[in-house]
DNA sequence: GTGTATACTATACAGATGTTCAGCCGATCA
DNA sequence: TGATCGGCTGAACATCTGTATAGTATACAC
């Protein structure tokens, strides 16, 4: 039943690990302000514990964000740069959204990082852009781009249209009756963006709708 | 106790102003954990007299926000639902932004209060999504919207692309010499965001459709 | 056995925290 | 003149904070 986290290699057997995920929960829901008691509580142990395994509360919140590195980057490692705008889009959708998706917890602890711009979401951010950089541009070599596009803020847009749902997760679920991370609202989202991407959402001609669409 | 003005109205001169500043400063920078004593400090006055004026540090938090709720709010007002995807788009882009990017102090506190989804962030984001949704409406009924977009998420594609930039800062910054803020790179996003709208990013039939996986 | 290392607890301590309170000062009003 | 009121301060409070330390229990060395 142990999950063989790639992290740490010794001694991360149980309660360590038990401290570490209550302060991801607890830091992301409460920020870095929540007591090392209460994450004790949390773990059931004793607060003395925590500072024992992790020498003060900066050690355990780098605990806590090297593992969230670990589980985000680890996902990225094995794509290829060289995706058509369809996998692109995909790879965007499903596969990243559906890491994110699986956890909660996960999603309110890097939202806040963020949000906050620390170190570990930083690199995170910084790596998640040059992967999709690099996309894009094996795209751009075989056409797949809209020359009139912004190549600047491709890689942003691309991001942003991704990442809105998460970043504003916390005021967005109220507008919606099912958990936006439901499978099917998240593949409805995803054939959206998709479409977005694609086509964008404005007609160019707003005359009548005799006007044809596209050429 | 039969508090008379819900806003601020009278006897908000300088020093209660000063310290509600303050706090809307350093709420935003360092979170609601920041101590009273700090708070202060920064407006040059004692501990005592922040809790003379506002009750107690939750009364601060409620000053603070209600201000942030009436300086956003209050643009928003005059805004006709009757736009053209153009000024739509001018609109969300220069307008609301540049009501933002004044004051990078204003910019990370609404970031950590729709982060947080206070009660703040969400009627401002609320009476945001009302307004476009009442403009998309507008336009679709002129025939302004593509006929494949996703009506459900359109609004929010919509936000996802105008607040990437806000909501995002903290780790984009860096991937920038000047400010993100700076006019002229603002308005190349804003020019990118309308073409993005308009057009899309990805091209449907590349010259070269090298591999196709799926029959 | 003794010795050592480790996971773990309970207690203690100095400092910070939100809040209270008694009182000072200058302006306004009788 | 004296009284009153609101802005404002400093000290005091109980509580919470991170952390150090002493100590217990267990497991494994010799």
């Amino acid at each position: 039943m142990s999950m063989r986290s790639p992290t740490v290699q010794e001694s991360d057997l149980s309660t360590r690990t038990k401290i570490r995920e209550a302060a991801l929960a607890l830091f992301g829901a409460q920020g870095f302000g929540v007591s090392i008691r209460t994450i004790a509580d949390a773990a059931d142990c004793s607060a003395g514990l925590v500072i024992h395994h992790f020498g003060n509360k900066d050690g355990l919140r780098e605990a806590v964000d090297q593992s969230v590195i670990d589980t985000l980057l680890q996902p990225m490692v094995g794509i290829p740069s060289e995706l058509s705008a369809e996998e692109l889009s995909r790879m965007l959708g499903d596969v990243f959204s559906h890491v994110i998706a699986v956890s909660p917890v996960l999603r309110q602890y890097i939202r806040r990082s963020l949000l906050e711009g620390t170190p570990a979401s930083q690199s995170i951010f910084d790596e998640l852009v040059a992967l999709i950089h690099k996309i894009l541009d094996h795209l751009h070599r075989v056409g797949g781009l809209s020359e009139s596009s912004d190549s600047t803020w491709r890689p942003y847009q691309l991001l942003f249209v991704t990442l809105g749902t998460l970043l504003l997760e916390p005021v967005i679920q109220s507008h919606f009756e099912q958990s936006i991370y439901d499978a099917h609202l998240l593949s409805d989202r995803t054939a959206a963006n998709y479409e977005l991407l694609f086509h964008g959402m404005f007609r160019t001609s707003a005359k009548a709708t005799s006007e044809g669409a596209e050429p």
